[in-house]
DNA sequence: AAGTTGATTAGGCATTCACCTAAGTATAGA
DNA sequence: TCTATACTTAGGTGAATGCCTAATCAACTT
């Protein structure tokens, strides 16, 4: 049972890995065969195919194999939980932040 | 070495960890204390502290002890890296998106 | 039909991760 | 000074991760 914060886990995760993020960055300009998504990479097919399988498998890419080539293209909501919480957790420290620097700027004042 | 790119999957990783999360989004509001931050866990202390060196080693998080107790608190900007990335994929892919909304609506409109 | 190519399956191996328990150390309080 | 508290260190375990090679399958191409 994969709850919302398993959820975020498994993106967060997805993308704590160069050939993952890459994935993501290239099928985000378009639909891309597996084999050029692979080819920067000096990794085995069978090992770069892992780190498309853990995208797919986490929602953020489908396939579809037409002939003996496979497809893949980005789903496109499949970032929103993780960048969501990270511009949460920034509004809530940034707020602190700035009343920190108000602060700050009245202890100026009252010095001079 | 550890360029941009390595330090990306770190935030990455550090944050796939409901613990870890937790203790970002509690920062957010104030330094706190170790046990503190462990208490909603089921967690051994040892294990807690495991996860607080993570995010310390990512610089995400800082911590000082004054007598028997040690203090954590967010370091600002840890998580901005993190963030542009995310927000740049999203830039990027959702004006694709943009583009083809558009012409679906005139593929629409010349069929009518 | 035979060869080539793109993808897939199977299985193996080293490393890292996420926990644990047990045994410290150092400070605070009675 | 004794004891409780807050954290730390050390060491161990099972599962997950990230890579590999070898073998196979399924289209194209010739």
């Amino acid at each position: 049972m994969p709850n919302q914060l398993a959820k975020l886990d498994g993106v967060y995760q997805a993308l704590a890995s160069p050939a993952r993020r890459h994935v993501i960055a290239e099928l985000g300009r378009g639909p891309t065969t597996m084999s050029a998504l692979a080819e920067p990479f000096d990794m085995a097919l069978p090992s770069f195919l892992q780190h498309l399988q853990i995208l797919e498998n986490r929602g953020m890419i489908t396939s579809s194999k037409s002939g003996r080539t496979r497809t893949y293209s980005l789903v496109p909501h499949g970032l929103v939980s993780a960048e969501d919480w990270l511009s949460e957790q920034r509004s809530v420290w940034s707020s602190r932040l700035d009343r920190l620097d108000d602060l700050l700027h009245k202890l100026k004042e009252s010095e001079s």
